[in-house]
DNA sequence: TAACATTGTGGGTAGTAGTGGGTAAAATAA
DNA sequence: TTATTTTACCCACTACTACCCACAATGTTA
């Protein structure tokens, strides 16, 4: 048994250049498979910071998002909010990804980028960014995490 | 009748070198099935220690995380902070594995590191440091641990 | 007791990974 | 078409990691 395919875990400490493309680990570009073509998909996260998707995993939302009824207003909120700044990517031979200007702004990422594996996407952080919504997030959900942590037997 | 797989008991002194690099007891790596692949999984204890599970262990985790969904703000928070820490290692013709700085600088390690089996995981503590975390829990949870007793049957 | 195997520790070295920047091709605008 | 900007590819430098060999201490076997 190996690691599993498309799976991401670990933290890294990377720098964004002066034009604007970042380094993918390169344990997360091994992760790949093959269908997904060395190509990400990168969209705004839930969170202040930039999802990437493997191909493969991104077409898979996309499948879920087509199953959703456009008749309900929060579904059609909810797939535009999804779709609207994702765009694919194809890393280049030194294995770094371009980030469009307003995802790097929306994460307020200057110019160092906290990396971090988070199973089936990859999220880019401003790390000082991270460390306040972690502050934020423990403060009042104590009780739902630790229900979680007993679940999952850590 | 010999030990059940991927199960570890006893403790160890052993010292980490300067390449950040420390063995793993033989016979833990001895007691790893086939699947583990000679890979085991160095993460962030809950206590001010460094966990490590055989990869087989671990992988049952990752499932467990791939299963929550990224619309709750629990979920993402508990499963970035899961993985983030974590790192798959496998060892080297020696029996060692690469621990992070940022991890061993967590677990206040310096030199001298004292590996215990803990059934399912290793945890690698400073020595100090868990005698100082021992006196700490005996003293808070008197009550809770008289509770384990009448469930666990010693 | 002596020969041998195992185990923990130390360190050298070639290949890999992250970063920076030049340049030509491609896309866009004038 | 021409001019300007953007993107992709290439080369180069540095640091780190994985792999290798070596050795001493301990345990095991003949």
């Amino acid at each position: 048994m190996t690691l599993a395919k498309n799976t991401f875990i670990g933290e890294y400490n990377y720098a964004i250049d002066s034009k604007g493309r970042l380094n993918i680990p390169s344990r997360f570009r091994k992760s790949l498979s093959k269908n997904d073509a060395n190509t990400f998909v990168i969209t705004k996260g839930l969170d202040p910071c930039i999802w990437v998707y493997p191909l493969t995993e991104w077409l898979k939302i996309e499948n879920n998002l087509r199953n959703l009824s456009s008749v309900k207003n929060i579904n059609r909120t909810f797939v535009r909010h999804t779709t609207r700044y994702a765009s694919s990517s194809t890393y280049d031979k030194q294995g770094r990804v371009l980030l469009t200007p307003s995802l790097v702004n929306y994460a307020k990422i200057k110019k160092e980028a906290l990396i971090i594996g988070a199973i089936r996407k990859i999220e880019i952080w401003n790390p000082d960014k991270l460390q306040e919504v972690d502050k934020q997030n423990l403060k009042i959900e104590q009780n739902a995490y630790d229900e979680l942590a007993d679940k999952i037997t850590l």
